[in-house]
DNA sequence: GACAACATCTTGACGGCGTCAAGATTTCCG
DNA sequence: CGGAAATCTTGACGCCGTCAAGATGTTGTC
């Protein structure tokens, strides 16, 4: 798909996308400036008028990500916006759904390829962001006694890590075969939040 | 230090060490076949004879972290051999302190840098050993009602879930400045950790 | 409407990288 | 002792991130 015109008129966003195809079909190790730059149909240079280098690049691919599931996760608070044990569990499904749907994608924006986050603004934000909807969905479930009371943005540490971490697990394999042929994921995603709550969830 | 003779005479174990230090120093992004072959005093294509790519290494330092970890969870178990909720905690908190302490490292074995595990057959022994070590753990803490009865490997998700999420999250910086002020990392720990045990840990 | 400042994109170059092939050196074993 | 095998060096290849210089298009100003 060749431009018309000199100027590509909204490269910026090209590239990301480009950035978000190349992950999904090479992987993390697979992702260069140049091909990202080839996808876009412009030369090997030009990403540098519009990120200062790759991991720039790298932060707003991350960023986009983490947008994405924010935006998921505001979407189930509203549909679920009178059933905060619904709101956990969808919320943290949909986090496990991306990390198997788009893993390339997830880990290069959760598991931490990105160096020197502080250096990138935007990144804190959509992260930040994402936590405190997490917290409202903590202190949602407290008022209803589903999770216990105390300081919500600890209690919410311990769900997203928990959360997190399974993701990770079986992005790695980790979750062994056996196990895998006793129960499904989302089963073992709630058998493990059930852990953490005082009423059962589902 | 230049070695005497033509051949190095353990070079396999200086190469995995001298990746391990340049981890350490200039992270995962500093590590290059090349600079480890220069580290260890031999030439930029030797690696070659003792590993068949550059993933091959990362295996190799990777299942190094990955037996450095299980030495000490068998430590652990020794010493608290009448005591599964220190053997729980101890255990967590040394995954963590791995995490703070040499963060490359504990990234390259435990956040899925490696890609293709399965072609790695040294890697896949430690992780799996690694987790039956957690399944002993989590046996012992049911048998004496610390964590509840169920399948132990599946609660042994659970727990190791739980850890290595908040291990990531340490990594990442996503655990508020707010938050560290209030409480330290072990405290966060087990307070997480007391979320899912039937009986308070420390 | 001309033109200067600016943003955007191309071209070409540089050193570092992973990898491979060919050859040198040393060790091992019959 | 002598050849086979293991180990290491040298040199080359293409891909990579990055930078400098210049070409091209856009925008704002008088």
């Amino acid at each position: 798909m060749p431009r018309k015109s000199y100027h590509h008129g909204d490269l910026k966003n090209a590239l990301i996308q480009a950035g978000i195809q190349i992950l999904a079909k090479e992987g993390v190790a697979g992702l260069s400036l140049r091909k990202v730059a080839g996808k876009a149909g412009v030369s090997h240079a030009a990403p540098y008028a519009h990120f200062t280098d790759k991991q720039a690049l790298i932060a707003a691919i991350s960023t986009e990500g983490y947008r994405q599931l924010y935006e998921r996760i505001e979407d189930i608070i509203r549909q679920y916006a009178d059933d905060p044990s619904k709101q956990l569990i969808e919320t943290a499904w949909t986090y496990v759904d991306f990390a198997l749907t788009d893993p390339a994608h997830f880990k290069i924006t959760f598991s931490g390829v990105i160096e020197q986050e502080k250096e990138h603004p935007a990144f804190v934000e959509m992260s930040q962001k994402s936590f405190e909807a997490v917290v409202r969905i903590v202190e949602a479930c407290q008022a209803r006694g589903v999770l216990e009371a105390g300081p919500s943005d600890l209690v919410a540490v311990s769900v997203w890590s928990l959360v997190h971490g399974f993701a990770s697990l079986v992005l790695e394999g980790q979750v062994s075969h056996n196990l895998l042929e006793r129960m499904s994921m989302r089963e073992m995603l709630v058998f493990s939040l059930n852990k953490i709550t005082k009423v059962p969830l589902e």
